[in-house]
DNA sequence: CACCAAGATGTCAGGGACTGACATCACGTA
DNA sequence: TACGTGATGTCAGTCCCTGACATCTTGGTG
């Protein structure tokens, strides 16, 4: 069903993200964004609800691998082998063809409060849905919000590491080596 | 040095509150806050960097109690004794007589994505204080990361819990049940 | 081929958030 | 009383975001 230019939402993440990080989020209009994708700036909100939200397109596909992963883990698992299933669960989208991206975006979004505040938004709404899915697999309360906080921590502290310079290690393995830390604070 | 009416920021914050939980956070204008308030617009930015930071100005004072708890702790104290000692220290703030604003204040957030943002943004400044907090008194990365997040995860679930419709106990008390049953994950 | 339905885009007008610049006003002090 | 200082008011302007309506491209239908 693809008509005009297929690209057009990529076109404007794409040009979205060069100019955040050429001149700084807040520096950056829509219409110059929209511009550079040779679109206009009603197009732009037609794509995405806001400003900010050009870059945290797609995360429900994420929040989907977390709750799907929780949902298929074998039965009897405790909650805590529940979380790490959430966890492991978003490992396949973080390839190492990703990570070039995944670098410049963040290096976007540590830079600007607004953005950051996006993320944070986002963190949380993932904790919910995966304390849900906790819920639905007979983890009850306070409990499942609690080991959903912990798998989110893991997750966040993980893409963080897996983003930083020199990091060649898979988003697996430092996953891994987080749980393990996580489970020796107690 | 207080000159004028002396109240104007309170008065504005109070303006706000009201306001958002008659009709609404969208719903209502800084114009329409700062008229109840018998201010203008103009003074409205002059006291709040934003429409949101009404209902969040102050948390650098919870955030100092956090960070003080943790480096007012005892020497040899564990990462996760020292987490616990940072959400103690919060306790002070939310007293009997704080909960029905707390309610009032937490009812207007949840109902509205723009202020769930904002909080969610401040939790993680908050634990990006704690986990530099605990790096000051030596603990290393990851465990300092994932010990703050575990403090921030039992102060938030506690908050909530302590604003719930019906809730009694004192917060201190909810927080002792969830770091019990933050233990007995793992 | 002419025509139509539908989805994507463009155009325009407008409200509301936020900011910089400048004027004004109330208070403390010399 | 005159002055300085800080809080407030006024005004203009930019940018974010939205609703309404027109236009275009594409694929299908007769």
């Amino acid at each position: 069903m693809a008509r005009w230019e297929p690209g057009a939402k990529q076109r404007l993440q794409l040009a979205a993200l060069d100019l955040f990080v050429e001149q700084g989020f807040e520096a950056t209009t829509v219409a110059e964004i929209a511009g550079r994708a040779d679109l206009t700036e009603r197009t732009f909100y037609r794509h995405f609800a806001d400003k900010r939200e050009v870059l945290f397109d797609g995360q429900d596909v994420l929040l989907h691998a977390f709750v799907d992963a929780v949902a298929e883990a074998p039965d009897g698992a405790s909650p805590r082998e529940l979380a790490e299933a959430a966890v492991a669960g978003s490992g396949a989208f973080f390839t190492d063809e990703r990570r070039p991206w995944s670098r410049r975006r963040q290096q976007a979004i540590e830079t600007e409060d607004g953005l950051r505040e996006r993320e944070s938004l986002k963190m949380g709404a993932l904790a919910s849905a995966v304390a849900q899915a906790l819920r639905d697999r007979g983890v009850t309360d306070p409990a499942a919000e609690l080991a959903a906080d912990a798998a989110i921590s893991v997750f966040r502290v993980s893409f963080v590491q897996w983003v930083a310079p020199g990091e060649t290690r898979g988003i697996r393995d430092i996953q891994a080596d987080l749980f393990a830390a996580q489970r020796a604070l107690a």
